[in-house]
DNA sequence: TGGTGCGGGCTGG
DNA sequence: CCAGCCCGCACCA
């Protein structure tokens, strides 16, 4: 863990991509120097060397939905995207944007979501599956060797990124959360008055129809939206949202995000912590309007006025990983991702939209405050429990140029794990304001403003045809998710784009 | 119940 | 032979 190393040029790429190596090969580098940060959203044929104390490495995390795939090598084991789920009749959340889910890992649970109306307008939810390699889903093939986990993708996703998994799973703590938070005093009521009364007190809870069955908050739209150049974090526990809330909260030289709720009107500074979700009787207490207010276009039954808490709160935690404001400009969006298909495919995250929206505040890079255990457990699936206190990275802007010339990605997931050995970094990087870049496109220059320690320049193979070719992208260390989508182009970078 | 990993087996190129 | 995919199983939370 050299600190020496934990300069700004090893941060500036990917350490994988440095080395000549496959996934296949039968033997790989040997302890190499460095070891890349951890990217939850690795898109293109991208390579990464993390190392073996990388927890998320360990579980082999992604935010893309991977299933695991069959290669029969017990060496290497391979994933391949299932794509997202979204609205069959695509159609717009209040706040103008669209339904993204994550689908399900498990063939049944997936299949059950499938089943499941749309949220927002109750048809039916299509599986937009993933053909991003060769007609064929995106691969992800992870493999341990010696103190490295050596991650290659194959493959550009062709479809928005879903919900991550963190955000899955933070959702759906949050609604246990919230149900015990609201069963607890309903318990305690009902015992209090009658105390001799043998009652079944199940009946009581027949009135609470939205948090009965939690799983039907898998499809709270928005919260399963990809997030703007997916930042920096995902948060293992709630516990380390609140961290992250509270450590927000203190350093107070820094300018909190604003935060995007379903309502794009609704701009609000990101509140110490709002993750602690408030029960339904809490609801009205809130000092953040609510969502979907236009109940012309929601159903009004009692499930969608919990959900709709529910899916306030937890966009509060949500909206800390995006902040942005997109939905403003997504009909701009549309005129760049003309992808072929029936629907405009929307992937806000891809494209940090900093560079179009200067009331975006930059955020200040990621960083983990704590140590991690120095175990260096085998690649096989090691649970364990990370108290991380993560902070969102600053969402550099991407730049997406036509051909795949040269694209400044976001820093999508750069999860500056304290046990990697460029932790230094991050106390460099506390030196905010970030430094400029300028990128150059073909008819233009722009300044983009882009935090040292989310710098990667990358390298990567272009997809088959172009195999063997390499472009170089600079890019956030956490390696956005790439160009793929609808042309390579980003909206924002669309410079006839109306919404320059 | 769902996420994850393993591995058998099938199919097509 | 390889890649993709389906399936069942086991383990875990």
């Amino acid at each position: 863990m050299p600190a020496a190393e934990a300069q700004p040029a090893d941060c500036a790429w990917s350490y994988g991509m440095k080395l000549s190596w496959d996934i296949n090969d039968p033997q790989m580098p040997q302890k190499p120097a460095h070891f890349d940060h951890f990217c939850e959203w690795p898109d293109g044929y991208v390579r990464f060397i993390y190392s073996s104390e990388e927890k998320k490495a360990q579980r082999h995390l992604s935010g893309w939905a991977m299933r695991n795939t069959n290669n029969h090598n017990g060496h290497i084991l391979k994933k391949s995207c299932l794509g997202v789920v979204v609205c069959a009749q695509d159609c717009a959340l209040p706040d103008g944007s669209r339904l993204q889910l994550r689908p399900a890992i498990c063939d049944k649970a997936r299949l059950k979501q499938q089943k499941k109306p749309c949220p927002n307008c109750h048809s039916a939810l299509e599986l937009i599956p993933c053909r991003g390699h060769s007609g064929y889903p995106v691969t992800n093939f992870w493999r341990l060797d010696g103190n490295a986990i050596f991650f290659q993708a194959k493959g550009v996703h062709d479809h928005p990124r879903p919900e991550s998994k963190s955000e899955t799973e933070a959702r759906r703590s949050a609604v246990k959360r919230q149900m015990a938070s609201f069963y607890q005093p309903q318990k305690k009521r009902i015992r209090e008055p009658e105390a001799g009364e043998s009652q079944d007190h199940s009946r009581h809870f027949n009135n609470i129809p939205s948090l009965e069955n939690p799983e039907d908050l898998d499809v709270i739209p928005d919260a399963g939206f990809p997030v703007p150049g997916q930042p920096c974090l995902s948060f293992p526990s709630s516990d380390a949202y609140k961290a992250t809330c509270d450590l927000t909260t203190f350093q107070g030289d820094i300018v909190p995000p604003f935060q995007k709720y379903s309502n794009p009107r609704i701009y609000l500074p990101r509140p110490a912590c709002s993750y602690e979700l408030a029960g339904p009787g809490d609801a009205n207490s809130s000092p953040y309007p609510t969502f979907y207010k236009d109940a012309g276009s929601i159903p009004k039954d009692a499930d969608w006025v919990h959900l709709n808490t529910l899916q306030y709160n937890v966009n509060t935690y949500s909206s800390f990983e995006r902040s942005f404001d997109f939905t403003s400009k997504q009909h701009g969006w549309k005129a760049a991702l003309g992808k072929a298909g029936p629907r405009e495919r929307l992937d806000q995250g891809q494209f940090p939209p900093e560079a179009a929206h200067p009331q975006y505040t930059p955020q200040p890079p990621c960083r983990y405050l704590t140590t991690a255990p120095p175990a260096a457990p085998a690649l096989q699936t090691v649970i364990t429990t990370t108290t991380k206190v993560s902070y969102q990275a600053y969402q550099p802007p991407a730049l997406k140029y036509r051909d795949n010339v040269r694209e400044v990605k976001s820093l999508s997931s750069c999860d500056y794990a304290s046990e990697n050995t460029q932790m230094s970094i991050y106390a460099e990087a506390l030196d905010l304001p970030a430094p400029v870049v300028t990128a150059t496109s073909p008819t233009a220059s722009l300044p983009l403003k882009i935090p040292r320690d989310c710098w990667t320049v990358r390298q990567h193979a272009l997809p088959p045809q172009t195999d063997g070719a390499e472009a170089w992208d600079v890019c956030p260390s956490g390696l956005g998710s790439t160009a793929g989508y609808a042309g390579r182009i980003s909206p924002f970078f669309s410079w006839d784009n109306e919404d320059f």
